[in-house]
DNA sequence: TTGAAAGCGCTAACAC
DNA sequence: GTGTTAGCGCTTTCAA
């Protein structure tokens, strides 16, 4: 690839008098101009990124870590952000984790490496380990948990939504029409995200003097097919609940489906919301009831926190909640 | 950030022995390494991104531009690249163009300027314009379909899947099934993949002497809300075929829905075949029937080829044809 | 208005 | 074994 240098050869002047005209900053004659532009076309230019931020340090690139392209929640957090870093002149470079602890310290790695200007990270599961990594960044980096360590000494932004508070409106909603056969289908409760909607769960029983069933409790990974063997499980055990809570849209369609294979009929004998309310939810029959997670706003906040670190140099930590919202639809009508 | 002349000072010693121990290559006594290191550690080293790709003219990265990342079709594309890149110590950095020219512009860009060593590109439609940009880069560029410059002078590999042979098989298959009220909605048949389905669909029917009725055509934009007017429409005008070819899954849902809305009964009303066979085809009731587009491999082989190119220096143009396949499901049945 | 020169942080050839 | 040195390609003073 041509170089400034090469092309100063061809037009007779200087690199630095093609430097200034191909960037239009400082001055240089119109006639050589033209002439610079000509030849940088001809030679088929283009600035080579890596001497320019090795010289600028700024790369105009945002990391962008998802843990599950799968999961279509995901995708209005990237709209949020993109929309936000378009504006400012930033590209969004996305990172497909695949929830694997190696990929996201080598993708912070590459952040310290100075690969892009600073993070959005999103994970299941915020640890000690992975915020060392996060702490040890020089670079602004806004997570989409909440989190805190026990230091205090955190450099990063965080904006969330109240995942607990979410299952809780869920499992509330569900006493408020009279249910007490209630199930949930959760996440891994060693993890962060598993944890906290478990607790929200239990917290809505507990205020509403339900008796928890553990024949009614199951632990799926979030993916459709844990929904599935999940109420599966419930079903060949003859011990299938009422109304059911369930962690995430994908588990609860699963669930849905099998409760439909084996004649269930969906409000009727078992009730359902999931959460994320994805566009999943509106593809089943019944639509499913869902908590909408204000997933392009938790990615526009995230951006606009990145921003203020990087464009106006604040220093300060910044953490922003959202409070989640209950939609309902056919899936959890007590009567259809 | 600290940099090899301050771990240099710290320890005391020249920078190019902390380049050799920091990169474990060249002599260094076991005392000054283990000196290094601590240093190196204390101070939270990292080496910088961009002096060692200005340098090596390698970042191990490798963009993978996706244009709609709200349809599940892709992840298949990226999961099966990145096995293959991974392996090769390769990062695999997604761009979400959205299908937008200019954005796809400036990730060629991006490219060109060393961003990443090499591409697998994804779009909606291949022209002149971006075809030139591909051919701009020095930098080793993989479609995902199949195109040929004019000019002959492409360096750039493809791999594809023959869509054209997906919906003539699907169509194939309804008329063999004896229906002769065959619809198709299709894409912008301005672009490339809209053009080449429908291709399929006019040429299976002219193959089965099955006449095309205008009525039981229609035009979406690969969206589910698009299939479902599409649906809606031929259901208000009262020209409802009895057997839909539609050119992706996410039409063929919103289609689906139309039906169901409608009182339709999906097959025997309307038999519907679907288009990309992604997770979206399982979660509907009846289950959509659909073209297994064979995604997982197309990103796989993308991503072998760019390694021929850059690991082994490969320089003539490949092309890899990939054949789909059809599956059926409820959706399809001439009765169900 | 233009050019010379230093330096961003790292690598690698070569000298000691 | 270790240090010196010369770039990689660009930006940015500063002097002319």
């Amino acid at each position: 690839m041509a170089t400034i240098y090469e092309i100063a050869q061809e037009v007779g002047v200087s690199p630095s008098t093609v430097a200034r005209a191909l960037r239009g900053t400082g001055y240089c004659s119109k006639e050589k101009y033209d002439k610079i532009i000509a030849v940088a076309k001809r030679l088929n230019y283009a600035p080579s990124h890596a001497a320019r931020s090795l010289k600028s340090k700024r790369t105009n690139k945002i990391l962008f870590l998802i843990p599950d392209i799968y999961n279509p929640f995901y995708f209005g957090m990237i709209k949020g952000a993109s929309d936000v870093l378009d504006q400012n002149g930033y590209y969004t470079i996305l990172c497909h984790t695949r929830g694997d602890k190696g990929m996201e310290k080598k993708m912070l790695r590459s952040l310290k490496e100075g690969y892009g200007d600073g993070m959005i990270f999103v994970s299941f599961d915020f640890n000690k380990e992975n915020i060392d990594a996060v702490n040890a960044c020089a670079l602004p980096v806004v997570l989409t948990n909440n989190y805190q360590s026990l230091s205090g000494n955190d450099h990063f932004d965080c904006v969330y939504i109240d995942t607990f508070e979410g299952i809780y409106m869920a499992c509330k909603y569900f006493i408020s029409q009279g249910f007490r056969k209630i199930g949930y289908i959760g996440g891994d409760t060693t993890v962060q995200t598993g944890r906290e909607r478990f607790a929200g769960f239990l917290k809505a029983m507990n205020e509403g003097n339900v008796p928890v069933n553990q024949n009614f409790l199951k632990e799926g990974d979030f993916s459709r097919d844990s929904g599935e063997k999940s109420m599966e499980e419930m079903i060949s055990a003859r011990s299938v609940p009422e109304a059911l809570v369930v962690a995430n849209d994908l588990m609860a369609i699963g669930a849905l489906k099998a409760c439909k294979k084996h004649g269930l009929h969906i409000p009727q004998d078992v009730a359902i919301i999931g959460m994320d309310n994805t566009d999943l939810a509106t593809c089943t029959v019944p639509e499913l009831s869902s908590i909408n997670m204000k997933e392009e706003d938790i990615g526009r906040y995230a951006a606009e926190l990145l921003m203020e670190r990087i464009l106006k140099g604040r220093k300060e930590k910044r953490t922003i909640r959202l409070q989640p919202e209950l939609f309902l639809r056919g899936s959890s009508r007590r009567e259809a």
